[in-house]
DNA sequence: GTGATCACAATATGATCAAATTCTTTCCTG
DNA sequence: CAGGAAAGAATTTGATCATATTGTGATCAC
């Protein structure tokens, strides 16, 4: 018997697509966006009520987006039954280093043969958005670019589960990267988007993995200079 | 100013661990053993009411835990409104074979210089169980063996954040798994358990990292031939 | 075979109860 | 008499449930 005998109902349901999401998703949606370009501040609790008040919803579907989150990395249950913004130790910024290295070079590569030149020609359009944020100081626009450019070029590498888990990686420290940019400005934000676009148009998958190692392994490590100088 | 400057309330409330954890945590928990030693099948349909009934709380714990399993990989939202145990695609199969390699090949680095002499003679008491459970064909005590012995072995790598992504991982592929297992009886089915524990008392980290990468992707292809042939 | 109706499951809200933190008050000590 | 610590009350927040509403899938008539 195989595994695809076991389900039921033959037609998955192509629509499943209205205008209107449920309103946990929403919630959802909502707090990871906020959590990803570091509206919600590392240390900073997040209570079930204050966002049942402020996002206008019942408190089910207030918990059921904080308790994705929460296995998401994004929010830690702190014992006692309070739910906060994560704060980073050095600790576990080199086991994401490792983690992203690993995981997205892996997407990157993949993604490089499946790429059509207007593909590449959109990531250089974000990557020159993403240098008018830099020098304009704006540092929502740039998490904001720097993760679409990401975003991206993972999304041509045709592997859900480990762009799923780079995602979580990226949930868990948005906020302390936003805390990176309001002390040091967007100014010391090096990329290396320049080499790994120039890699991508030769089709040099593993120029494009080492050049997405570098430039996760530099804005890393930022975040744990950040940490240390206290 | 440093991240912990944002903390409000300094005493993090010490005790925080009665006897009784909340209905949530509880469903979870029942859910997830569920999951990773295959008591689920790979397409069966998951009902909120049908767990209220069965586990005798309130459909509110019950949402909280579904939406965690979901966020885990563990759980897949069909579109619909409709929970089921996922299906795996032999690319899925791909994408975890190199993901599990990736982390866990570190988890078992970090953790070798960590592992006393007597964590190797429980790590070996272990394997001596699963032996025995692979005799007897007691495809249950293999499962939860297995994920034991990886699980005391990751303990000891002090990685928080690697060895949650290894479980989200061993969360996707559990049902999976026991359906090779039923299939082809327990007898198919070598591990490198012997040379990790070698290596092990070597504090050969090298070593302890490659017997993992064996150990996985022998258990891995297995779950990719039942796949193929249907 | 197509369209309307029916039954069931999921979503969401508000109410209720329990736990925890915070504020206040009181008492003791220097 | 003043300062501080401890104890208790009040408020805030979390957890759970029961109920109403909405949407989905299935059945039946045409």
């Amino acid at each position: 018997m195989n595994q695809l005998d076991l389900i039921k109902n033959k037609a998955p349901v192509p629509p499943a697509d209205n205008g209107k999401q449920p309103a946990h998703e929403q919630v959802y949606q909502t707090l990871r966006s906020q959590i990803l370009f570091g509206e919600l501040v590392p240390g900073q609790p997040v209570t079930i009520q204050g966002l049942t008040d402020s996002l206008g919803v019942g408190m089910t579907p207030v918990r059921e987006a904080i308790r994705r989150l929460i296995s998401d990395g994004a929010l830690v249950f702190q014992g006692n039954r309070r739910v906060s913004v994560p704060l980073l130790s050095t600790g576990d910024i080199a086991e994401m280093i490792f983690a992203r290295i690993s995981i997205e070079s892996e997407l990157s590569k993949r993604a490089t043969a499946n790429l059509q030149t207007e593909d590449i020609d959109r990531l250089e359009r974000i990557d020159r958005r993403l240098d008018r944020m830099i020098a304009d100081g704006d540092v929502g626009g740039y998490l904001r670019l720097n993760q679409a450019f990401h975003e991206t070029l993972y999304s041509h590498a045709n592997a859900p589960i480990l762009s799923d888990l780079a995602e979580r990686l990226w949930l868990r420290f948005g906020p302390s990267l936003r805390v990176v940019c309001g002390r040091f400005g967007t100014q010391s934000l090096p990329d290396r988007h320049k080499d790994i676009i120039a890699a991508l148009r030769n089709c040099d998958a593993e120029k494009v993995a080492k050049a997405t190692a570098q430039d996760i392994e530099q804005g890393m490590e930022l975040i744990a200079e950040a940490l240390t100088s206290d």
